[in-house]
RNA sequence: GGGGACGUAGUUCAGUUGGUUAGAACGCUGCCCUGUCACGGCAGAGGCCGCGGGUUCGAGUCCCGUCGUCCCCGCCA
């Protein structure tokens, strides 16, 4: 028999009681997280998002109630009405905030039954991923969970108060508006009222940010839902949140300012002090001292090692002279087993012809004045491990190189391969050298990447953001001649720097943005340079192209991945953890089974027909 | 699109070289217990070994396929 709520009004949370509440009435609600049962004497405790409080049920004291009490299961919903009462010294729980009371239960109402749910918030185990997700409202019943989203909670709070307070308005954009083929794929939907039409999910809000700084609005900011219709990772997923931000006159380093104004706010919102401000490290330097554009500082960076080498060792070790030789250093690996050397093999992807050496002592052996002076150029102390990623002699240049680009492809395909690998050995040995410990935070900014890659399969140079980055103001001149050459793989494009630059946070991306060009003959340059003729951007930003020549200041912004930062705050692997409800590998909702096939006849209504695929 | 890991009770896992009736812990049910807090004791229920096919005298175990979850590459600001 269940109980009405009735006109029961709950006085505090289960997680709040203190020795100082001792002869307090209280009235707590929530779910009966475990229960004790001694007989004559039965404890329950009681949790909310708060906490956890001790209900004693006695029959010395009523009988009546500890026989409703012996009713109760786990994640029943129940009112209890009691007196706080300080528990006896020989019965403290030191390791609960409400261990030195309990409720001494006057009156009890079972608001609520539950079935046997197929695990326990109370569990200590981990039940797999499956069925948390189709159950998910029990999973965030659990601690971690709530803790997390209370986290994410007060984080977005945090930097909406110090964006508000900077001068920033918070504006909403369209869900529902124009597919802009540029990027990721688009999550489209459906016209009904114009059949054959579809409307798609922003990517980002990104052209709306901008026309807001020509609509004057000078600040703007949204915490706001993006969708990319992409493979998911587990730092990815189709439907995320960005804190979305533009601003009117800016330097790069204004954006900056504000980014750490309001990280820093973030983070004392989740307990942490962080310094301001961050370092900054132009792409280049990132990617010949870590292989990658978002660089983690924990671990130290790569060395060239070239030097170290004969020309004549390099010949027999079929090493390449015209590109580096990176030495890879964790520290405090220790020595390792013969199949963990071998295990360094397969972790190793190559890209142009990159080649691991993972075998250092053997390296020593046969080359040892050259493996002594490694050891000391990295600065390797004994257990530190040490692999080598060097081209392969019959990859790349045959003769050395230098066109306008500071890192040329033949090297970047060395510095990734050897970037990938350090990271995949940082993970495995996380254990070992010890760098990665929480509240360790090391953020940094990228800046001045490239504004043109070369795409090999296309032969040509490619935007490497949206088409509206600025270009660096002293690199302008290399534009102009370029644009004459975008099919040669040595044009004046690759030298051009994008006034864009990147958040970076543990060698996570955080966060991207740039200055926007605001200029009209700026922008038809850049069409241009990406081969796109004054007709086709007018079919694909028409609006955007005119609305940019009636009076736009200069302006620039930048959106950072609210998930990610909660995350790394939360200390989670995944970004399922700080999700309330999100999707699987696959883009599956589990609890509600999205996506389904609809009904013949609202595809009727909508002018669509699904074409049957067979193999 | 490609590569890898996993799938056994409600949950977490074990299951030897292919060999009787597939185990443990937690959870669940019943009984006992007045100071526990991951309470304890006794008894009990609970299995399409993801699904389909094959090899074999015999398959949880080997093979093929398929479905699902996870991780990575490709893709993706």
């Amino acid at each position: 028999m269940l109980d009405f709520l009735g006109d029961l009004r709950r006085t505090h949370m289960c997680g709040v009681l203190r020795a100082a509440d001792a002869g307090k009435k209280a009235v707590l609600m929530g779910w009966v997280n475990r229960r004790r049962d001694h007989g004559n004497l039965l404890f329950i405790d009681l949790r909310d998002r708060t906490g956890v409080t001790q209900i004693v049920f006695n029959t010395d004291r009523n009988r009546a109630i500890h026989e409703k009490a012996e009713g109760l299961r786990n994640e029943y919903v129940i009112a209890v009405i009691g007196t706080v009462k300080l528990r006896d010294a020989n019965t403290i729980n030191p390791n609960m905030p409400t261990g030195e009371v309990e409720l001494v239960a006057d009156e009890l109402r079972i608001l609520n039954e539950s079935k046997l749910p197929p695990f326990l918030p109370s569990d200590t185990a981990l039940t797999n991923e499956e069925t948390r997700l189709k159950y998910r409202y029990i999973d965030l019943r659990r601690e971690v969970m709530q803790f997390n989203i209370e986290t994410r909670h007060k984080v977005a709070k945090a930097i909406r108060d110090y964006l508000s307070g900077e001068g920033f308005f918070e504006i909403e954009t369209p869900f529902m508006t124009r597919s802009t083929p540029e990027g990721a794929r688009d999550y489209l939907v459906p016209s009904r009222v114009q059949p054959g039409t579809f409307y798609a999910l922003p990517q980002s809000p990104q052209m709306f940010k901008q026309i807001l700084m020509i609509s004057g609005f000078d600040k703007y900011f949204q915490i706001v839902r993006c969708f990319r219709d992409e493979d998911l990772r587990a730092d990815r997923q189709p439907e995320f949140t960005q804190i979305d931000l533009e601003m009117s006159y800016p330097q790069p380093e204004r954006v900056w300012e504000v980014v750490e104004g309001f990280l820093t706010a973030a983070f004392a919102a989740a307990g942490y002090d962080i310094k301001t401000p961050f370092p900054r490290m132009d792409y280049d330097e990132g990617i010949r001292l870590y292989g990658i554009d978002k660089p983690d500082l924990r671990l130290p960076p790569f060395t060239d090692v070239r030097e170290c080498f004969s020309s004549e060792n390099l010949q027999e070790l079929a090493i390449n002279p015209n590109l580096p030789v990176i030495a890879i250093h964790i520290p405090k690996v220790g020595e390792l087993s013969r199949k963990e050397r071998d295990d360094i093999k397969p972790m190793f992807h190559s890209k142009g012809g990159a080649r691991v050496y993972e075998d250092f002592k053997r390296i020593g052996n046969k080359y040892p004045a050259a493996a002594e002076a490694i050891g000391k150029n990295v600065g390797a102390e004994a257990g530190d491990l040490i692999v080598l990623v060097a081209g392969s002699a019959q990859a790349g240049p045959q003769s050395p190189v230098s066109p306008h680009r500071k890192v040329t492809p033949q090297e970047l395909a060395v510095y990734t391969s050897a970037g990938l690998l350090r990271l995949a050995l940082a993970q495995k040995y996380a254990e070992r050298h010890q760098c990665f410990q929480k509240g360790d935070f090391r953020f940094l900014w990228v800046t001045n990447f490239p504004m043109f890659e070369w795409d090999e399969s296309e032969r040509q140079w490619m935007a490497a953001h949206h088409p509206f980055t600025s270009p660096h103001e002293q690199d302008m001149k290399l534009l102009e001649e370029g644009v004459e050459a975008l099919h040669d793989p040595l044009s004046p494009l690759s030298a051009v720097r994008a006034l864009a630059y990147d958040v970076v946070l543990n060698g996570t991306e955080l966060g991207s943005g740039s200055i926007r060009i605001h200029r009209q003959d700026v922008q038809s340059r850049i069409f241009r340079a990406l081969g796109m003729t004054e007709e086709e951007a007018k079919a694909r930003f028409g609006f955007f192209l005119e609305a940019l020549e009636y009076g736009t200041p200069p302006h620039g912004g930048i959106a950072l991945g609210l998930d990610r930062i909660v995350m790394i705050l939360a200390g989670a692997e995944s970004l399922r953890e700080v999700i309330p409800f999100p999707k699987t590998a696959r883009a599956v909702d589990l609890m509600v089974d999205a996506p389904t096939p609809v009904s013949e006849a609202q595809l009727r209504e909508l002018g669509i027909a699904i074409r049957k695929t067979r193999e």
